[in-house]
DNA sequence: CAAGATTGAATCCTCAATCTTA
DNA sequence: TAAGATTGAGGATTCAATCTTG
């Protein structure tokens, strides 16, 4: 716009971008607090577990290889082992070897998960609406959506998660 | 756009607001990651350790109370008092009782610190222009600043770090 | 008693090493 | 030997409790 203030120094960032890389940052330390505070209060769970379980929940038999759960929740296999283990104890989802190959192990929602999930989805969606899409005109959210895809294009492990995320049957 | 695919039920999302919404928790998973990942391996340091020495030298003095420094850095007291232990252990800030009100205690970026820091920001705003500013357009740039700020409002600690950051003599 | 800050316990994540089966 | 998954140690964050000074 007013190319006085353009820096043309790849070094460090011109103050346009800095705005907005500065706005991104806060988000990033903000959001992920605001997500788990609600669903720790109101539901006892994590941000995470609430993706593990929605993620069972819509596959088919609500059943999922701890391979196939980790490329969808961008967890690593580690991660997902410990926070599976949680869930089996407090009931949520049970674990049990493949009868295909001895190496893998399913992972399928119980009825105890699928009803904490069912419980906590409305109060997770509400806090959703109320601080990333109700003070985004439907403009914004089209670009919103723009502007992360190309940043998540940038990073391959993303970019998979994305995809194990969209290649499924439905939706 | 097409009407018979919007959503009119509030509970749930509609499918415009569910990409954009994905991809947005792509980001706020991985991104934070790839950050930490870059500074870490380059220069031995935190995003969060980074965004700390960044505060103060940017400070009158280079230094910062802590109450100062946990605004500015969206920490919690806890947080920061556990950082700055570390930070202090690593020579890069001194920590001592302000002489003016026994309770508060300044924090001051050595000049070791300065350095650390000096020597880490090429690479870090590198990784920031290659995975954040450089896929986007100018006028993508200009609507993340919008976007991001419309949900920074709604979260009052976001919006008051905000404040604390830009309420500088400078910039 | 309020404000500024620290401490310690509990929890969760990361990373490397390990184990088992194909 | 590679693929799938688990384990355990170390680090970092959170929360509540505590301490000190105004």
């Amino acid at each position: 716009v007013d190319p006085g203030t353009v820096d043309p120094d790849p070094r460090w960032l011109g103050e346009d971008e800095r705005r907005a890389w500065l706005r991104l940052v806060m988000l990033l330390e903000v959001l992920p607090g605001v997500l788990d505070g609600q669903l720790r209060r109101d539901a006892g769970m994590t941000h995470f577990e609430y993706t593990v379980l929605a993620m069972l929940s819509e596959a088919p038999d609500r059943t999922l290889r701890m391979t196939a759960l980790a490329a969808r929740s961008n967890a690593t296999l580690p991660r997902l082992s410990h926070v599976v283990a949680r869930l089996v104890d407090r009931g949520l989802v049970e674990k049990r070897p493949s009868t295909q190959d001895g190496r893998v192990t399913d992972v399928e929602l119980t009825g105890e998960g699928h009803a904490a999930l069912v419980q906590a989805a409305p109060g997770h969606v509400e806090n959703v609406r109320a601080h990333v899409l109700d003070p985004l005109t439907p403009e914004q959210v089209a670009q919103l959506e723009e502007i992360a895809e190309a940043m998540v294009a940038t990073i391959p492990a993303a970019q998979r998660m994305l995809e194990a995320w969209e290649d499924r049957p439905e939706r």
